[in-house]
DNA sequence: GAACCTCCTGGAAAGCTTTCCAGCCACCAC
DNA sequence: GTGGTGGCTGGAAAGCTTTCCAGGAGGTTC
């Protein structure tokens, strides 16, 4: 047994023709070590978490596949867990990966100021690495995240060179991606109206019913998120107004609800798969304890289209 | 130790002061059962695997949220893994899954009709359950699937009854969605033309190509699936013609590509969260050896709309 | 009072690895 | 020839449960 386990590790204590009998009595019963009692034994479990607050949006959706293919090359297994948008979801979801024993956790939480989320996130004694998320006030946690405001700012850059003056924008929950979306825009207008809600599709539909009321209209409308986007675009929709020559529009993300549309739509874009790689990464680093980790921030960008044109 | 595994996992041999005794221990000192061990000893991890083919497309998406949320709630952990659409890594994770020793398998493959992965599923001794996926010929494997058939059937009724008389289909690889929906189309137009590749956004947008080129022209085209209705969608509006009026069309869920479509697209529909929650109620009925396992075939239905209309 | 039974408890084994350690053999050097 | 060294090997412990089993305590019945 011991012999066994020394060639499959590779130890190299082991003569070479011992190494040859035990290959071929491994290929002959087709043996393979038992992960449990392997994770038994090194306390390891070579599984990681990935807990998405809800797995449907399909950047969300995208950047667990990336983590999951990094992860597997590493020889990890990813455990899924969804939150379906609830925090306490999300703490519970936390928790079973930690009775899983689960080696090191991906999170994308919901709620970056739920008190019982940032209290979780205090205790936890998992390796954490946050995605898109910012760790509560006093906490240190490596993170892989998207420079929103830099995009944002070129989108509001743009309104501002086609004249726009009154412009509004729709910003989501309490995370770091609605915050740096709103430094964006304010660099560059900053009496911007603002309603802010949850990233939900509702919550971007109703806000633009409202924002489209208001007399003066602002000329220009920023939905900051693809839930909002997509909320936003049914109620431009319904009321019949024209993108660009009726209000101007900038949304988010590549998304399949903006490809078609007509006129097409300008977007903050980004690449959510690489999230998932590098978060993945940056995990696997923490987990084999090499080196100091480093936060990421990924890129964003402005893609113009005619849903922006110059105010009516 | 004994004593603490019997209460814990509610054995009637316990005397009410020990139980108090052990659950107050086990309240203060914060103790919880290491799974691993638990899984070793009693030879189940209480986790199941979801090997999808391409979780990048939204109605997979749903499917596995469905499926997470049912198996948490039963005390399972979900195994997720991807296979980028290629058959040789849809085998791979599925000998990784059983490396990890899953109690179970949640199966939708990429390929019905790969050599590898069939004798793969002919051999693998891990309980598995197919979504919208047949077994190979010989095999039998309980199953979630659609009736993608009568949804179809409807569509193409409708357009018979619209007046179209040259229907074309673009159809998707070796798969029983796209029997299926090719039968329905078959059942009304046995004369139907017919080009058939893989599930991809690029054969749905070079099929369309060739249809569309084709003369005369097919007055009504139908898109067998999602990624085929995109890639055909892209192909349409390439060629400036306008759905309804120029060409007919019938896509497939509800996917938000559809939804800012100008006109609106007439799709077959399903609701795809559900073969998730049932695939997960079958599979751990099987796990729990609560009767005998019966297959699921959950409705799919067509919903009309201004992409479908008389022939020009 | 003895035999028997029920109820409960703690010890021990088994589930499968990995790793430490002791020991064996062979070889080298003096 | 002897002592030392290095390379390998196999035994044993540990990692944490669960479950079987033996046995003790206390009650009942004849």
């Amino acid at each position: 047994m011991s012999s066994v386990s020394r060639v499959l590790s590779e130890h190299p204590d082991v003569s070479p023709d011992m190494r040859d009998r035990v290959l071929a009595a491994v290929g002959e019963l087709g043996y393979y070590p038992n992960v449990l009692a392997q994770g038994l034994r090194s306390q390891r479990t070579m599984s990681v978490g990935f807990a998405a607050s809800n797995i449907t949006n399909a950047v969300l959706a995208e950047t667990a596949v990336g983590a999951e293919g990094e992860l597997r090359r590493a020889g990890y297994g990813l455990l899924l867990t969804d939150a379906g948008g609830d925090p306490l979801q999300d703490v519970a979801n936390i928790a079973m990966l930690g009775r899983r024993r689960v080696d090191g956790i991906l999170l994308a939480h919901g709620d970056e100021r739920h008190r019982r989320v940032n209290a979780c996130l205090k205790q936890v004694d998992i390796p954490l690495v946050l995605i898109d998320r910012d760790p509560p006030r006093g906490v240190k946690i490596p993170s892989v995240g998207f420079d929103h405001r830099s995009g944002m700012r070129a989108a509001a850059e743009h309104l501002r060179l086609l004249g726009h003056r009154r412009v509004a924008m729709i910003v989501g929950g309490p995370r770091r991606a609605a915050r740096e979306r709103r430094a964006g825009v304010q660099d560059v207008f900053d009496r911007c109206e603002i309603l802010e809600g949850d990233f939900s599709i509702e919550f971007g539909y109703r806000a633009a019913v409202e924002l489209i009321g208001r007399r003066p209209r602002p000329t220009a409308l920023v939905a900051g998120g693809n839930t909002l986007m997509h909320g936003a675009l049914r109620a431009l929709r319904d009321a019949s107004l024209t993108l660009g020559a009726d209000v101007s529009f900038v949304g988010c993300d590549d998304v399949a609800v903006a490809e078609f549309h007509q006129p097409q739509i300008a977007l903050v874009r980004r690449r959510p798969r690489e999230a998932g790689v590098r978060g993945a990464q940056l995990l696997i680093q923490i987990l084999s304890e090499d080196g100091e980790p480093e936060n990421v921030l990924l890129p964003t960008w402005f893609a113009a289209a005619a849903s922006c044109a110059p105010p009516p």
